[in-house]
DNA sequence: GCAAAAGTGTTATATCTACACCCATGC
DNA sequence: GCATGGGTGTAGATATAACACTTTTGC
C-alpha cells in the first residue's frame, strides 16, 4: 500500500446554531449563535464558533465540542452537515478547508460571556466568510422546514400547534392559516397528540409531540398557504 | 494575527459522475464513472475518480481537474457539491476528509482505459466508502430532478420533450405520463421551443432547450404523476 | 401502407385557499 | 365579565391524474 504525501491541509468545522427568542408576542425571532473574536483575523468582529478538527476525531463530533466548550451549548437538537467551503484564501492565516453544521436548539439558552445570539436578519459584521455561511444555512432550514419534520430542532419535545405554527411563520418569515396549517400537519402525521394540555389565561391547548424521533423527510409538502 | 496550528490533514475530492446510457429502447440507463484501482488498498476493486487537493487549489478544480486528468472527461455540464466525509478510517492509509461532488455529462463519452461506466443499479465492488456516496449523489440527484432544472446537464443543448421525459424516467426508474409531462414542463416554463427538429423514421419532433443556462430552483415541483 | 414516435384535450378527483365565530380558561 | 389564545368547517378555485386517438415521417 504505497504511503500518502504528507498532510496538507487544515480541516475546521463551523457550526450555525439556530434558535427562536421569545419576543413576547408574535412568533418569535429567528437566531443565531456568534462568538466575539479576540484576536486577529478579524478581532472585534464575530464570527460562528468553529474549530480545527483534531487527529482521529469524527467531524460531528468536532461541531459537538466546539459547540460545548465554546460556547457552552449542550448537545443540539438537531445537527446536520451543511456544505463545505474550501476556497483557499478564506482564512488569511493560510489555508483552512471549513466543513459548515446546521445545529438546532429550542431555545437561546445562556452561553458563555463571549458568546452571543443575534438576530439572523441583523447580524453583526462576521469575519471570514461566514456572512455567506449563515445565509446558507438559513437556506436549508427554511427550504427543509416546508419538506421535513426538522421543526423538531426548535421545540421542545410537547409543544402546542400554536407554538409549531410559530416556528414555521418566524422560519419562513410569514403568517399562515391556523386552520389550514392544523388541517395539514395532522394530515402528514407529522405529529401525535400526548396527554398533556398548555394551560394559561386562556382555553388550555392539547400538547403535541413529534411522531418520529429523527429526521424525516416527506414526501408531501406542508405549509404554504399566507395568512389573511 | 497568531499562527494556525501545523496542517494535520489530507483534503481529497471524489466525484460520482453520473450519465445516461442509451439502450437503444427505453428510457436509458443510470451510468457512472468508476476507475479500476490498481494497488491497494482495495486493488482490482473500483472507486469513484478522486484525488488529493493541492494547495491553493479551489475544490471545485480539483474535482475538474481529476475529471479530466483521471478519466479523460471533458467539462462536465453540471458539477455540484455533495457532503463532505470525514470518518478517521474511511482510508487506510491514514485520515482523508473527502469532500463528494455531483457531475452530470449528457453522454458516458469514451474514456481513459482504467476508467469505465457502471449501471448505478450494478455497481462493481468499490472501494473506501464509495457505494454510500454513490447512494447519497444518487439521492441527490432524483430530489433535484422534481425541483430544479438540473436534468440540463443529463442532455445536449437541444432535444426532444420525450428525450427530456425519458431522462426523467430513468432517473426516478418510473413511467410517467406523456400529456401531463409536457403540460408540467411547458407551464413551468422550464424549457423553450427552438427552431429546429429532430427527424427520424417518424413523425419530426420539435427540439426545446432550457430556458435557463444555470441551475433554477423553482417553487413548483415537475412530475409525479405515474404512468399506465 | 406500415411501423414508429409525436403530438394533443377533457373529465373526475383531490387539494388548496380563503374566511369568522364560539370555547375554555385565568384573573 | 372580559381578555386571551384555542379550536373548528365549508365552499369556490386550482391542480392533479387518468385516459386514446390522430399526425407525420421513413422505408
Amino acid at each position: 500500500m504505497s504511503p500518502l504525501p504528507a498532510a496538507a491541509h487544515r480541516v475546521a468545522v463551523d457550526v450555525v446554531t439556530v434558535s427562536l427568542r421569545d419576543d413576547g408576542a408574535g412568533a418569535g425571532t429567528p437566531v443565531f449563535l456568534a462568538l466575539r473574536r479576540p484576536r486577529p483575523p478579524f478581532a472585534g468582529d464575530w464570527a460562528l464558533p468553529g474549530t480545527l478538527v483534531r487527529e482521529g476525531e469524527e467531524l460531528e463530533q468536532a461541531a459537538l465540542r466546539i459547540l460545548a466548550d465554546g460556547a457552552g451549548l449542550a448537545r443540539p437538537h438537531h445537527l446536520e452537515q451543511l456544505a463545505t467551503f474550501g476556497t483557499p484564501d478564506r482564512d488569511p492565516r493560510g489555508r483552512v478547508v471549513s466543513v459548515s453544521y446546521l445545529a438546532l436548539v429550542p431555545r437561546p439558552a445562556p452561553v458563555h460571556e463571549s458568546a452571543a445570539w443575534w438576530p439572523v436578519s441583523r447580524p453583526p459584521p462576521l469575519g471570514f466568510d461566514h456572512t455567506v455561511i449563515l445565509a446558507s444555512a438559513m437556506d436549508r432550514l427554511r427550504a427543509k422546514l416546508t419538506y421535513s419534520n426538522v421543526a423538531y430542532g426548535l421545540l421542545p419535545a410537547t409543544f402546542t400547534l400554536s407554538e409549531l405554527q410559530a416556528v414555521y411563520e418566524s422560519v419562513l418569515g410569514q403568517a399562515l392559516d391556523k386552520r389550514n396549517f392544523r388541517k395539514k400537519v395532522l394530515a402528514l402525521g407529522l405529529v401525535t397528540e400526548t396527554e398533556g394540555q398548555r394551560r394559561g389565561p386562556h382555553r388550555p391547548a392539547q400538547l403535541y409531540r413529534f411522531r418520529d424521533a429523527a429526521l424525516v423527510v416527506l414526501d408531501d409538502v406542508i405549509a404554504t398557504s399566507a395568512g389573511p
